[in-house]
DNA sequence: TCATTTTTTGCACAGGTGTGCAATGATGCT
DNA sequence: AGCATCATTGCACACCTGTGCAAAAAATGA
């Protein structure tokens, strides 16, 4: 198991030895804030340099107790939300030297995974973005100064810091927007993953369409993809009663429901059919769709939570979660005149 | 600096108290292939669950002088091919252990830093999927038994593992598609990116066309994005000449090309235009755009990391880099005929 | 120059783990 | 039973770093 290397890393006894000055002075020089001279400090560089050698953060972390690592816990990451959203959590964690470390989740017993890793290697703090955390391990994460960020999940443990979107307004925003178009008959376009931020849209469309007298109706054909948009919309334009206006939950269900639409029942968008969709992906403004929707303050939540991790920003707790903003994006398919 | 909080993570000697054993029999039980008693084993388990202990990683790369971490860098991680290439990544990579860690890199300095991270963390080896590593640190990594795998760059250096995909071999292949299906004048749509798998295939493409008589020319208007695809589309097809086979060197490339030559100049696809992409990213398959297309095995190819990194393969340095081949998709964007 | 304050430096310890070594206990064989 | 073999266990050391403490050095003031 153990490896045959011939040289070995460089230790700080090494450059000390070199730069004829005590570990101590070595271990301050790298370390941010610590009391060193200008000319030892000097010294010691030029004694790394020469040696090539690098601070061990494992033993640093040991130290410390922690290790300026960020677990972030997701799944479909190759969605353009989420790798979005990891794009920019990643460089937002950069910008105050926190390293990423990505855990694939699929299902929950992954998550729960991930966060034991979390606790293994002593990360400063998880963000869930996917998945249901397991409690226990949570509150050993929250009893070790670990800190746990959910995003657009059920808040589920007191010491948790959540963060959610606007679900419920602009899903009631949605139907508005489709029933000044004119549309009669309204459906939702779901999946069947069931996540909480979904579960508000529909419930929150579903409620303001009934609150006004209409019936829309809801469609869970598969998971959250391009695939069960399309598989969506084939099964409502083949039976009886097609719809002339759709809220999908996601801008992928979108595409993949107005690509159908068009190519396989000859529905011109926005004359026959709108379409709203969510998240604001770039291939919303793809000129293939140029689809309106919500946008989802992606860039912001990261920077949000970027001042939570950089101690810049209390936690906030307690009082609920951290509500960002969705506002919507006007692009083409929904009828004019829908704007206000 | 120092955190302050009540109870502190449980330590290995703290589950030995309570089982009545010694650390090392802790030690053993949570270690491969170690020697222990099951009832010991047993004893030590219930008391670890009781307890929450978790080995710390930390402590125990500090012994083993390697952390299970393997670190990917990456540019441009929400791209529709990075994205997939990544997700792939850490799914085979956890699948063996190891523990994913990304970091972002815009700039050449950036990828110097990830490197300079690799060390600091003893991460097991470094994926490089954009940019140009440091040769010194490179080599620090290759001297400390981290292995560093490029994927689709220029080999560097002797010691650096390097995968490619068969570039020249399909760019040949497009020009030809584009031949046998009647195109006379042919562009390749590139960006100024100038990554080496671009240059392989701008290179190749255009060599092809001289080849067989034919002046292919060549656009890179900015960088890799679905944008300049469409503002190459708009710059061509308002020009004198506009062309009636497109060879994009990358799908986002195509779709932004597609959709401006489609929506802005009224060309049908393929009847007015043929157009080839490169990738075959999840979009291609979209029925607004039904993109042929060449197909990076990314998936294969995060297989074989992972079989690298398991040492279930040996290194194969020396002869060359380990080449993947692209296969040809064939959908409705280049016309019928074209096909073999 | 000397006394006083401030900065710098080295020592030694702590942090949690893996493992070689020797001792102990268990097991099998005759 | 007696001996040999083998698995198990505990001790102590090593891995590399940060930091409190006290001593030394430097800077400051008169």
């Amino acid at each position: 198991m153990k490896k045959k290397t011939g040289t070995s890393f460089v230790s700080a006894q090494q450059v000390a030895d070199l730069a004829g000055v005590s570990r101590s002075a070595v271990s301050r020089t790298f370390t941010k804030g610590a009391s060193v001279s200008p000319t030892t400090r000097s010294k010691v560089i030029k004694a790394a340099d020469s040696l090539g050698y690098h601070v061990n953060e494992l033993a640093r972390g040991l130290i410390n107790e922690q290790s300026n690592i960020v677990c972030i816990v997701g799944a479909d990451i190759y969605t353009p939300y989420q790798s979005r959203f990891i794009d920019a959590l990643t460089r937002e964690l950069q910008a105050i030297h926190k390293v990423t470390m990505v855990v694939n989740s699929s299902g929950d017993s992954e998550v729960r995974d991930a966060l034991a890793q979390t606790i293994r290697y002593r990360a400063d703090a998880t963000l869930v973005l996917s998945g249901q955390p397991d409690d226990a391990l949570i509150q050993t994460c929250l009893n070790n100064g670990q800190r746990v960020i959910v995003v657009n999940r059920d808040k589920m443990q007191s010491g948790v810091e959540s963060i959610v979107v606007t679900n419920r307004v602009a899903a009631r925003e949605a139907f508005h927007m489709l029933h000044r178009a004119g549309c009669h008959n309204i459906v939702a376009v779901s999946s069947k993953a069931g996540t909480p931020s979904l579960v508000a849209r529909e419930q929150a469309f579903l409620q303001e369409a009934k609150d006004h007298g209409i019936e829309a109706t809801l469609k869970t054909v598969g998971m959250t993809s391009y695939e069960t948009g399309a598989e969506t919309a084939r099964q409502l334009f083949s039976g009886s009663n097609p719809p002339d206006g759709a809220f999908c939950l996601t801008d992928l269900l979108a595409c993949g429901f107005m690509d159908v639409a068009r190519h396989e029942f000859g529905r011109r968008i926005p004359e026959d059919l709108c379409v709203i969709g969510f998240d604001d992906i770039d291939q919303s403004s793809w000129s293939s769709y140029n689809l309106t929707t919500f946008r989802q303050p992606v860039e912001d939540i990261a920077v949000h939570i970027r001042d939570l991790l950089s101690s810049r920003l209390d936690p906030d707790l307690g009082e609920g979660p951290t509500r960002f903003p969705t506002e919507p994006v006007w692009r083409q398919s929904v009828r004019m005149g829908a704007k206000p």
